[in-house]
DNA sequence: GCTTACGTTTACGTAAACGTCAATACTATG
DNA sequence: CATAGTATTGACGTTTACGTAAACGTAAGC
């Protein structure tokens, strides 16, 4: 049975142990314990790779940890998928929010941008 | 001379007195007193607008409170507008850097619903 | 048996931008 | 004069995701 230590899951996924301790902490991993020492299985290393995903599109640990334990409940069932698709188009509607807010601070900074050049030229005129 | 009280600029610009002050504490705003009571002249008013507009742009308050002193330092000289140019630029690519980013994420997510949505396929034939 | 590497727990620190009291003061008004 | 409304300072609380330090345990290698 192949088993990792905190040590190996931090460099594989690039993270440090501190972090995984952290995500134990909220209650998102419970690696199995050799004597005090951690010992990570393939399901949990799959977790954490599920955790970093979560991360990287910009799930909160808390939705995260939602998510899982519906995994969990409910592994791979229909309700479940459905669910989780539904937390995805939430996710992109912020994204595609966001979007357009950028769009909205990039045409202000174009007009104060248009207005400082304009005062540059008639200074250099003066 | 006309002034304001700290209420009066809260409602207009609705933010909080609470925001207001903690502008003043990081050193933005340092309006008149009439006794303990702060009084607000024109040109505060003008300050709390460019801290908000700093603020609807994305940068820090401590962008923001170098730009003032800038401001401060060298009223519309053309260093300053050059400096600020030179800002603008710099939060502009930050954007567009977040743009990618986002489009990332947005592809991800689109990858991970489609492949949820063939599971569900799946799961209704059988 | 000592060093080195890795692991453990506990707990306080950090950043940003305020929110939320609490206790007090000043001013206007009925 | 009592009350209401607005203001003041000071200080601790909030959120998120860890960083950092202290003090100690454990196992391998020489």
């Amino acid at each position: 049975m192949t088993t990792y230590t905190i040590g190996e899951l931090a460099q594989e996924f690039e993270v440090t142990t501190r972090a995984i301790r952290f995500y134990e902490d909220q209650g998102l991993l419970s690696p199995a314990r050799n004597g005090q020492a951690r010992v990570y299985s393939i399901r949990d290393r799959v977790r954490l790779k599920l955790v970093l995903r979560g991360k990287r599109l910009g799930f909160s640990l808390g939705e995260i940890g939602g998510m899982l334990d519906l995994y969990d409940a409910d592994p791979s069932e229909v309700g479940q998928l459905q669910y989780f698709v539904s937390k995805l188009d939430e996710r992109r509607a912020q994204l595609n929010q966001q979007q357009q807010e950028i769009q909205i601070n990039l045409k202000e900074l174009d007009e104060i941008e248009a207005q400082c050049k304009a005062l540059l030229v008639k200074k250099r005129a003066s």
